[in-house]
DNA sequence: CAAATACATTAGTATTGACTAATTGATTAG
DNA sequence: CTAATCAATTAGTCAATACTAATGTATTTG
């Protein structure tokens, strides 16, 4: 996968809102089940599935099967490309990126 | 407008391809005008004023009417909602952001 | 084995949205 | 003043996509 398919692919992904609350989700759990993500979303299951699919071919989360039930948990490279793309174009807001020199300190001193 | 309002806004409008690409060139340039934006893009004048449009309402450009010409800039608070949801989820992935910590590093030592 | 559970997939629907072509409004040039 | 230029907007079209309902496929339970 290219540089520009790899970015277009993870912002189309997070681009839904629906989509981007199951990934904020995954994020948040250490491990989740699609029964439990269905829980509370306002969607059917098989809406969830979907969005798991497009989640999961962006890179952005990884499965685990087990038995029946399948355990989904966020992909660590998944963002990369976003992190990228800010970096490139970034670079021109120094004073915006004050606040993420700050936390980077907090978490690796 | 609230925060999720924010990002759900930045996230949509960064997600088209064409849209993403008119607003890269605009970072890249000081001031950049329609016509301008227009050459090369692929698609029409009506296009890129849509496009716009957009990035314009989601606080990502700014505009400079002069004469019967309009200047289009980038403007940097438009891209904080990206930053701060990267900050809010992206604190998981440590090793990912050193890239982000090498840059920071290198503009403002 | 039969029923139930967990998840994926499919077909069909409705909405969104990106685009063009054309028009309009405003400003500048000849 | 008239032509031409720059940009915004409008109506209409087409494709993408988010969703539901239903079905399919394993796996577990009783």
């Amino acid at each position: 996968m290219t540089e520009a398919a790899a970015i277009n692919a993870v912002m189309r992904t997070l681009a839904d809102p629906t989509r981007r609350a199951v990934f904020e989700r995954v994020v948040m759990s250490d491990e989740i089940t699609v029964v439990e993500l269905t829980r509370g979303s306002g969607v059917t299951q098989g809406a969830i599935s979907q969005h798991l699919k497009s989640l999961k071919q962006a890179g952005l989360v990884a499965e685990r099967p087990e038995g029946r039930k399948v355990y989904y948990r966020a992909q660590p490279e998944g963002l990369a490309p976003l992190v990228d793309w800010m970096s490139h174009y970034g670079v021109f807001w120094r004073e915006r990126f004050s606040n993420l020199r700050t936390l980077l300190k907090e978490i690796d001193p």
